[in-house]
DNA sequence: CATGAATGAGATTTCATTCAT
DNA sequence: CATGAATGAAATCTCATTCAT
């Protein structure tokens, strides 16, 4: 008998692990915690995830899908603005998720699964940068200056993301780092 | 008795942690782990380290003091050259010291005393970058242009050096990436 | 809705269990395993035998009754040729149901029903045995003999079809002994 | 500090094993039962025994060695005379360790060590019978024979030593089998 | 009738820590 | 100083059994 059904009780021990994990890590919580937390009896949580690391897999398996589309942050010819709105976008959606980010990015060494999903995603928003640099500059770049800057401000990004996120103090935008990069790729190739 | 006694046993038990708690975590670590690849008996490890924090603790303070005299990277007027030096020697001393920087990554979260030497240990690095660049670069620069640069390169190198170091076909350097930034400083404000 | 509908659920789940108790043992089998093998849902056999226990009483409920006609092994006069007969008999009638008498044996220490229902049986083949040997031989017999062969071979029977059943190579039939106890039956009374 | 110091506790744990799962089998055996009934805490079993198996292996271990020297029970001649004694040796040594015997029988389906462990022993005790009457008998006798009339005695004795147990009833002693065998035996070859 | 989610008691196992020697 | 036996709290996991549907 379900106490608070509004949520099935298998999604409302994915949101405790998910909390606890983050909160101590995932050696450092007992299952028992998560039933607890859940408001589930000790049993359902075996039940539901026979082994402990199936709760990172299911974990791992409820990353959102954090593509944007390019073509909505544009701005034609205007690089900084540009970057601001995909920023912007990528902030958002992955604050969405950060605590799952963040708890992923800790267990990453020790669970292959995890670190996977990681490296996909980290690929997968390089990707993301070049295209809306490429889209956005407006005569022909230096591929290899693309690539720089997008690999930059990716780190820039995942490390916020996972890392320095302890450092509640600094300021979530990084408005001067885009621009700096944006006035770079503007002014063309360098010599 | 000690076997190999060449170093002190209190030294192996600590490289032996530093290992283990790189390869697994510190709570998936157990002590008698610890003494067992020490080539230690059980007993010593408490011995030494009366509860186990205490161990995460001594290995923080053999962290290495990684600073680098910055005039003997700066090659005056080559801001590019000046910072292949930088990340060169940094990445040579990060290296040096580069299990045990992971692990203290991987627990920063759970215990404050690792959080605030990472913490010390990145502001230190913008703040040398930041030198390197007002050094090398001849006239004057925007100052809010060097806080950028340093910013993204520390926190690319951060990135590598903690997170990333999965990524063993990943080449160490960052050539293309350096030359960008130093390309953007030299080029002047941006308007 | 059951999926393979030729045997009745109930007795895929007989089946399913004596495998598996005899292959791991009462206690080391659990009831889901024996679902699982049965292709029947975890419920259903618990609908049918309301606890574990009872789907060992209803195994022993399907001990066939091995009993032979002896006047269809004895050839008279000839005790090894009877005794050959009559085990070859035993020996299919046994087999047919090894698994079950196998498993039976090793949880008869803890279940008093399967216990009696073995000790049923040694005495049911003693006396056959005896029957046979009587019926077998042409003159008087002295009694404590015929009583002593019957249940030395008894015994070997029983051994070999609970115990001893894990030596493969071992082969089933009993030639040699069976010649030497008709030979020393036929030698008449020992002085 | 052990409470009953006499013996270690290390003794206390296999002895309390062996009791408990003699009476119930090895998996309906807690080890925390075994604990208590050693009067050590529940942790010092798994210090010694890592696993629960390694309890029966070690168990193994103890079984004494029940080799008999021939000529202490031959008595030249006499065939039946020499296996009472014999049988009386094999009993007394046997009852020693009755409580492992049966339990050790009742695991060997499932644990390999333990299989083996038996089937060696059985080897040794056909051995033994053969080797008595062999050295008992005066003039020469039927190999076949001699190992027919082994083999049934072997099974019976071992028979009774292991599954037969439960028969509290039946008297030890096989006197009136022995008679029997030492009978044929005397009667040389048979035709 | 049949099902599978739910339950909770309890089993095995791990391990930091203590302490007598 | 050093050791390893001893301790017990707590963790993961298993599983017979119940019961609403």
């Amino acid at each position: 008998m379900p106490e608070q059904s509004e949520e099935s009780a298998r999604e409302r021990i994915l949101g405790a692990a998910e909390e606890l994990f983050a909160e101590a890590g995932f050696d450092a919580t007992p299952t028992s915690r998560i039933a607890e937390r859940a408001g589930v009896p000790k049993g359902l949580v075996h039940y539901y995830f026979k082994r402990k690391p199936d709760l990172l897999e299911a974990l791992v398996e409820r990353l959102p899908d954090e593509r944007i589309a390019t073509e909505q942050v544009v701005v034609a010819g205007d690089i900084a603005e540009s970057l601001h709105r995909l920023v912007d976008d990528l902030d958002r959606k992955l604050d969405a998720s950060a605590v799952l980010s963040h708890l992923l990015w800790r267990e990453a060494d020790t669970h292959p699964a995890v670190l996977e999903a990681l490296q996909v995603r980290f690929d997968r928003i390089v990707a993301q940068i070049r295209e809306v640099m490429v889209a956005a500059v407006p005569g022909c770049v230096e591929r290899a200056d693309v690539d720089s800057a997008a690999f930059l401000l990716a780190s820039a990004l995942s490390y916020r993301h996972s890392v320095a996120r302890h450092d509640d103090d600094a300021p979530l935008g990084m408005r001067r780092e885009l621009d700096f990069l944006a006035g770079a790729l503007a002014a063309g190739p360098m010599v």
